[in-house]
DNA sequence: TACGTTATGGACGATCCATTCCACAACTGA
DNA sequence: TCAGTTGTGGAATGGATCGTCCATAACGTA
């Protein structure tokens, strides 16, 4: 019927999306992107519509990606295990930031703090962002009291919240230049200090179980 | 000698204030800022030489004022207090975000997600603002494990880089989307996973003490 | 009071940037 | 092979914005 895209949508959302989050919103421009990608403009404007749509877009799927990573951690598997998982992700959220020597921070952070005020799409998906890691957060909680790791008095959904604020804090910190260990030991403390049930005891400044290895992989933070 | 200025210099940055902080730096004009001080271009970059250097003159004065802040609340007065000080201290944190109506968020976090990676000033200034609320948390954590209030076998250290997370990841959450009764449980939920000494005991969801009001003042953040 | 110096503020120039436009290319169905 | 449709890329456009310039104003001093 017609002349097909010699592009491919996903391979330009990611350098479009390596571009915002290097430079922000304000400050990347349709060119940058454009030479990135290898589009022409009229390619790009003919695709995504405009600046903001094709933030939007970006922004959307990176917020989707973080869930997703979330996900495939948490809230799925025996209860014994909960433990381990919510461990492994505060560790893994940790280590993404820790690692992050570009300090290009998170996506999710920087466009809400750029635009969250004075755009209502993205406030909104940031906000919807943060209540599906809440439900996740909260279910992993749940299920670690079940199995006797948390004392099962608390609250889960006041340490979801809390457990959220400090991943989301260790992000925040570690942008404002807090050395990556010092990164890691908070994610250790976090968990250290989460309340044991009666008799058990963990120790408020022992170090949690040993980390996974990063390799490099750039996840969604 | 010469002709003496017109505008009274704090207030001209006050006003600069505003206007970095509701748009940011990209999303603020000189015009802007010329309008809202009522100063004309020229006096404005005679003063204070470009927008980069205005930026880095308002964004010190408000790394100050947060040490400043933290001072006036932390690291003074007698070990029996030293608990209620800090929790102050962070429900004090906790209600300007709960209360920030207009989801500024904070200069601070915001300036340096738009600049930290490719501003060393910023950069190296909100580093410096970290360590020093960094040691004042560790000077107060040290009064209250003195006098009882926290388990002594804690790291001061490791604590205070937890509470500084909480504190900044409330800001992040806040600016989020999360609303701000969580925001205000969160404070007080961390305030209560914080270890206490054997034979005493918090409730991990109990609330903390009455909150002081606000009254509308703006505390920098 | 006259002069040198600094402040003032608005017009101006130069640049930057998002978006549009257009001539041309690639493809499909008839 | 031709016509119709959609994709392509780069030039052009229009508006916005930073920083400068300059004629003038306000002050201290001689």
């Amino acid at each position: 019927m017609a002349r097909p895209r010699a592009f491919d949508e996903r391979h330009v959302l990611e350098r479009a999306r390596e571009q915002f989050w290097a430079t922000g919103y304000a400050g990347t421009r349709m060119d940058d992107i454009a030479q990135a990608t290898g589009l022409g403009k009229g390619s790009l404007y003919g695709a995504f519509g405009d600046k903001g749509k094709l933030f939007h877009r970006v922004f959307g799927d990176w917020c989707t990606a973080v869930v997703e990573v979330a996900e495939g951690r948490l809230a799925d598997g025996p209860d014994a295990e909960a433990w381990v998982r919510l461990s492994g992700y505060v560790h893994l959220m940790a280590e993404n930031t820790a690692s992050d020597t570009e300090r290009r921070g998170c996506l999710l952070a920087k466009g809400a703090a750029e635009l969250a005020q004075h755009d209502p799409t993205v406030a909104g998906r940031s906000a919807e962002t943060m209540t599906a890691l809440l439900t996740l957060l909260r279910t992993e909680i749940s299920a670690a009291q079940r199995h006797g790791d948390i004392d099962s008095a608390a609250d889960p959904e006041r340490l979801a919240a809390l457990l959220l604020t400090v991943v989301r804090g260790i992000e925040a910190v570690g942008k404002a230049g807090l050395a990556p260990e010092t990164l890691r030991n908070i994610a250790d403390t976090a968990l250290a200090v989460l309340p044991m049930p009666e008799g058990k005891k963990r120790s408020a400044t022992g170090r949690g179980p040993a980390r996974e290895n990063q390799r490099g992989a750039v996840t969604a933070t």
